[in-house]
DNA sequence: ACCCAGGGTCATA
DNA sequence: TATGACCATGGG
């Protein structure tokens, strides 16, 4: 069983995910900071708030007070907190130029910059680099730790950045060189999320799915 | 009532 | 380096 093999599996049960669910770059990096530790779905809810309030814009969200800004994302919980990321991250989105500006930056130097901002971490600054940024970065998260593990592919606790280093070298390997990474990874992600809202979560243990046979999680 | 959700920061040892 | 407390809404 290697990585390759498990992504072709998902992707002939679920299918094209199509991510990430925006309309623009900016959305998708909103997104990713309101969607840390937060279902989806309260998401969604307060980014339609930003959208009513005409505030799903760097400039309008930093000449708004902080109070107002957690209310209009209130449903996302963590609403004081991730008001003060908002405007942490649009402080640095303005300072920076905006997309065009950063878009020039290589990877390697736009992650250490996302990186710098209080409120981005690893998995955060990766969603923005692959989805908003269309860079080839492999997302690893709760769902994609729970999955490796129990596939016995993993241990499931090795540190952010090394797992992110050796799955994406596993990739590069399993895959014929002329294959482009950035719709790889971006599809893979997307349906490792998909596969663990369904099947792979916490408790039941997996039951039967598409990767079963190899789930010892499942043999019992 | 309890568990979980597309994490990150900060204090502490 | 590695735990633990904390942040908070909403659905199952």
């Amino acid at each position: 069983m290697n990585f390759l093999k498990v992504h072709d599996l998902l992707l002939e049960t679920y299918g094209p995910q199509r991510w990430w669910p925006a309309r623009t770059p900016f959305e998708v990096m909103v997104g990713a900071v309101l969607t840390q530790n937060t279902a989806w779905t309260n998401v969604e809810k307060a980014i339609a708030k930003l959208h009513e309030a005409g505030a799903m814009e760097a400039e309008l969200i930093l000449k708004t007070p902080q109070r107002r800004v957690a209310a209009w994302i209130r449903s996302a919980g963590y609403f004081n907190v991730k008001a003060k990321r908002l405007r942490n991250f649009c402080a640095w989105y303005v300072g920076h130029g905006g997309e065009k500006r950063l878009r020039r930056l290589e990877t390697v130097a736009l992650r250490h910059e996302l990186l710098s901002i209080n409120g981005v971490g690893p998995e955060t600054a990766d969603d923005i680099l692959l989805y908003a940024f269309h860079r080839p970065v492999f997302v690893i998260d709760a769902y994609t730790r729970r999955l490796f593990s129990r596939l016995r592919m993993l241990e499931g606790d090795e540190p952010y950045d090394e797992m992110r280093a050796h799955i994406e070298a596993r990739l590069r390997r399993e895959t014929r060189s002329k294959r482009k990474m950035v719709p790889l990874f971006n599809e893979y992600h997307a349906l490792i999320v998909r596969h663990g809202k369904e099947i792979c979560k916490p408790r039941p243990r997996c039951g039967v799915c598409c990767l079963a046979v190899h789930c010892p999680a499942a043999e019992r």
